[in-house]
Parts: C-alpha cells; sequence; structure tokens
DNA sequence: TTGATTAATCGTAATATTGCGATATATAAG
DNA sequence: CTTATATATCGCAATATTACGATTAATCAA
C-alpha cells in the first residue's frame, strides 16, 4: 500500500470503516450468520461449518473479537462464542443516514 | 492469500461481504459522508476534501461504484457522483438481523 | 487547431490480508 | 504424569489492496 493517513479521517469514521473491513470478508459473515441461527452459543462447531482450516477460522474469530463484533467464554477445553452487537446499531444508523440523504433523481 | 473459496459460500453471503468490503476504508466512508452531507451531486471536490491524489480518490470512485453506493453520471468535462442505496437496505436488514439475534446474557 | 481542465487508467512499489501446516497452550480424563 | 481434545499462535507463501506519479482520454474555450 501507500500511506493510509489514519490521522486525517474523524474518529468516527475510523471506527466505521473497521467495522466494516471486519464484515469484508464471507468467512465471517457466515460466522456471524451461524451464530445468528444457533441460538445458544457454539465454539468449534463453526471449524465444521466453514470450509476453512481450524487455523484458518480462529483468525476469524479473533478478528470479530477485537472488533466487538462477537464475544467468546472458555468453559473447559472449549470456547463459547456468541454475537455481540457492540458495534452493530453504529452501522445501522449509518446505513440508514445514507438511505435518508439519498436523492432519488439524480445522476440517473 | 491462500485460496479464499468463493464457491463455498452463499450468493447472499458474498453479496453482504463485498459490499461491507468495499466500506471497509476511511476513504471511501468519507466519500459516502460527504455526498450525503451535500445534497447536490458534487463531482471533483471530492478530491479537495479528501487527503489523497485525484488517482487514488477515482480508483476508490470507481470502487464504490462498481459495486452500485453510488452513481456518476458526465456532465461536461466533470462528473457528477451521489449516494446510491442499491445495497444500502441490505445491509439495514442484516445488521438488524444480528442485533434481534444477539442474546443478553451469553458469554459475559 | 491549440491549450486548459477534469477524470480515468497504467505501472510500480509498499503494505495488508488470507490460508495453512506446525506448534504451543490449556484443560480434562485416565 | 500421560494422553486426548480444543483452541490460539507462529511462520511462511500467495494474493489483494492501496497509493502515487505519469499518462491517456474527453470536453470546453478561444
Amino acid at each position: 500500500m501507500g500511506i493510509t493517513k489514519i490521522e486525517s479521517y474523524s474518529n468516527q469514521t475510523l471506527e466505521l470503516a473497521t467495522v466494516f473491513k471486519a464484515l469484508g470478508h464471507p468467512a465471517r459473515i457466515a460466522i456471524l450468520e451461524y451464530l445468528a441461527k444457533e441460538k445458544k452459543c457454539i465454539c468449534g462447531d463453526i471449524v465444521t461449518e466453514l470450509p476453512l482450516s481450524q487455523a484458518s477460522v480462529s483468525r476469524h474469530l479473533q478478528e470479530l473479537k477485537n472488533i466487538g463484533l462477537i464475544k467468546g467464554s472458555v468453559s473447559g477445553t472449549s470456547v463459547c462464542y456468541c454475537l455481540d452487537d457492540q458495534h452493530l446499531s453504529l452501522i445501522e444508523q449509518f446505513t440508514k443516514h445514507l438511505i435518508s440523504q439519498t436523492p432519488s433523481n439524480c445522476c440517473s
């Protein structure tokens, strides 16, 4: 890459971009969809569910966790993951805002 | 990268990931925020607004346009861009769904 | 036609992401 | 202690993204 001038953007812009970026991979979307489907917290079943190695799944899980899209708690030898909506309302509000500001008869 | 097994994911998952990915960069978020702020369609002012070269801005604009987050129309020597909410409701629904499925007392 | 303006594209270099096997860590069972 | 199970991390290789200067293409004005 060149140099991303992070300091030039507002914190809100950076936070949004970070969360969106974390959502920008099909494996991570699939993980979130799976966690949404299984009401109870599921752990290593995700590895079985996805077409990826255990190592790769673990990396995706860590990424989602670091950003605050999922939570994980250890119980015995396994780890229980579930959704964490910490940043989701931010995204919902952002998209809502964009939709409300979209002109209907412009650049058509 | 290794090999992303695109064919293993559903079309919906892939579409979501693609749109999120396009939103996963502060420059592109800033572009969308700017277009939301300026009701009228603005063109190369975006270059002035962002801490990036004209070439880089153009690339970001193309990316947003390809995915359907903005529209652009040529008028004279300049190009007029504006928001296109084609995929935004998909994102809003997805995040809404995740929020509704997030357990409140899990992995805490 | 010539020159100015605007935006897209090319080519290249720097950096980030992704995936996997191998390994490390941690808990539980025997 | 030893073994089995579950998960995280390391190290590497392959690939993707990003940025920029330079160039191209297109339109407008004179």
